[in-house]
DNA sequence: AGTGCAGTTGACTTT
DNA sequence: TAAAGTCAACTGCAC
């Protein structure tokens, strides 16, 4: 029997389960589906595309190699899958599961439907370190240490010639129908972009990365810049978690302590990687509501464009936030903090609702991954109850990681002229002496950052104190909350601790996150 | 040399 | 990987 393997955000043949198996079992039919609908969705950009067609190209190359190359199709899967049978007859089909946004949900559900009425067996193996069926958080950690630890699968060497794909199922084919992507300064995808990446992280770039991934300067190029791979699928996790703790175990302590610690803090995040989009595949109403029910009415959807608009085109009056965000549509990324720092001032500065900055940040990212997107915009608007609301000072973030104002001045030209301190905070000066500095055109800010701030925490913390509010906390913290956060909060007030004693790694820093 | 004091630092609390 | 506020200990200096 035919065995279709369907690629979604899983574009590798490495460590690729459900490749190796459907190999194993028959002659094996690697579809890639264009889905025009999935295109229409408003988390959706030619950003992504860009990036996914390099991995097509890379992961075609790689098949065409074993004998049997890519088939992509355009069209609504379910209808595929029908031609398919058409001209097959009955077929199993296999994939990664999918821990997408609303829209794949409800699409695997047909597509579920479709097999269960063609008696089609579909084969959905885990992907990451996610857990499908999660009925309690207790136990996680510990689930995901053993998918981590799994024997990496081999790609089959040879695979039969199935069909000689026609034209009009070439990956060029496809190219042809969908909208054609500006060459940018965006990451470019593929397998050997995603292995470079990973060596050259883990070698030398990675050395300084607990203390470089704060500013936005040094983050470019000592984070490790994986997640667009790992989004995309041209790495799985387990490769990158094994490769890591291979890499640091040939490091010597003596020697190399320092990076040594380094690697283990990244290992932290691989590993929260996969704790936040669980969230998501636990709970999918968190693309869409807040996860904390207090704050419904607090932001209300849709209010205040002129902001958002503001907030989108990086022209807040803000500077370090319009230099991130500017930085941001150039290279379609940004580093953790700044992203943070983002969110922080759309909703609580501009006080603007979570979803359409959302949107706009999951287009603009090239590494959009909805699980952790949507966990990070409730988590860093204050909407999840369970989290602390960090609301960061965009002047502050500016002083303490862009001293000079460098970063600044290279993504908002209209600042480059001023001199020294005051490009952090362009509106003390006068008129006068900003257009003498050519920063005439550069926007006064949209608000007064410190008094939009004191009223989001006065608000937030209003809504907090309400009667109930308690009580549906908890419940969240027992369904998302990590376990070792969660005992803390269980275990009544901690005994005060030195700093000595203060948690030694970043990652027991970044659970300390989570509560 | 000890005292007073303004300013700084750091740990901790509150929002 | 929040920021602001509080408080106590500390520091440097003038007298």
């Amino acid at each position: 029997m035919l065995q279709v393997v369907w690629f979604k955000r899983d574009l590798r043949v490495e460590d690729h389960a459900p490749l190796t198996r459907a190999a194993s079992c028959g002659p094996v039919l690697p579809l890639y589906v264009v889905e025009p609908e999935l295109w229409r969705q408003p988390d959706m950009s030619a950003r992504h595309w860009s990036f996914i067609v390099d991995c097509l190209r890379s992961l075609d190359h790689a098949l065409q190699q074993r004998g049997q190359g890519l088939v992509v199709h355009r069209g609504d899967i379910v209808s595929v899958l029908g031609d398919l049978h058409r001209a097959w007859g009955r077929f199993a089909l296999w994939s990664h599961q999918e821990t997408g946004n609303g829209w794949t949900f409800a699409r695997d559900r047909a597509v579920a439907a479709w097999c269960r009425d063609h008696a089609v067996p579909w084969t959905e193996c885990p992907l990451h370190g996610v857990q499908r069926g999660l009925t309690q958080r207790t136990g996680w950690s510990r689930a995901w240490e053993a998918q981590m630890a799994q024997t990496i699968s081999t790609p089959p060497a040879q695979l039969p010639v199935v069909v000689a794909t026609p034209a009009e199922h070439t990956l060029d084919a496809a190219c042809a129908q969908m909208p054609p992507v500006a060459p940018n300064r965006e990451q470019r995808g593929g397998r050997a972009q995603a292995e470079a990446c990973l060596h050259s992280f883990l070698e030398t770039r990675g050395r300084d990365y607990h203390s470089s991934m704060s500013s936005p300067i040094s983050a470019e190029t000592s984070c490790s810049r994986l997640s667009p791979h790992l989004a995309w699928g041209a790495l799985s996790m387990r490769e990158v978690v094994q490769a890591t703790r291979a890499a640091r175990s040939a490091l010597d302590p003596a020697q190399c302590g320092g990076h040594r610690r380094a690697l283990q803090s990244f290992l932290g995040r691989l590993h929260w990687h996969c704790h936040f989009i669980q969230k998501l595949e636990s709970e999918p109403r968190l693309e869409f509501d807040n996860l904390h029910s207090a704050y419904d009415d607090l932001r209300p959807e849709g209010h205040n464009p002129a902001l958002l608009e503001a907030w989108q085109t990086g022209r807040t009056g803000l500077p370090f936030v319009d230099a991130c965000m500017r930085y941001l549509h150039n290279t379609g990324w940004l580093n953790f903090r700044m992203r943070a720092m983002l969110v922080a001032v759309s909703s609580y500065h501009l006080w603007l609702h979570w979803r359409a900055p959302a949107l706009f940040l999951a287009r603009q990212f090239t590494d959009y991954e909805p699980g952790i997107h949507y966990s990070q915009m409730q988590m860093q608007s204050g909407t999840t109850g369970i989290n602390t609301p960090r609301i960061y000072n965009p002047v502050k973030q500016g002083r303490d990681h862009d001293p000079d104002g460098q970063f600044i001045r290279q993504w908002v030209p209209e600042l480059a002229g001023i001199p020294g301190e005051a490009v952090h905070e362009p509106w003390t000066l006068s008129a006068a002496l900003r257009r003498r500095h050519g920063a005439a055109e550069y926007p006064d800010p949209v608000v007064d950052h410190l008094t939009a701030a004191r009223r989001a925490r006065q608000q937030i913390w209003q809504v907090r104190k309400q009667a109930g509010y308690r009580e549906e906390a908890d419940a969240i913290q027992e369904r998302h909350g990590s376990r070792r956060s969660g005992m803390r909060q269980c275990g009544g007030p901690s005994p005060r601790k030195r700093a000595s004693e203060a948690p030694a790694t970043q990652q027991a820093f970044d659970w300390g996150l989570e509560s």
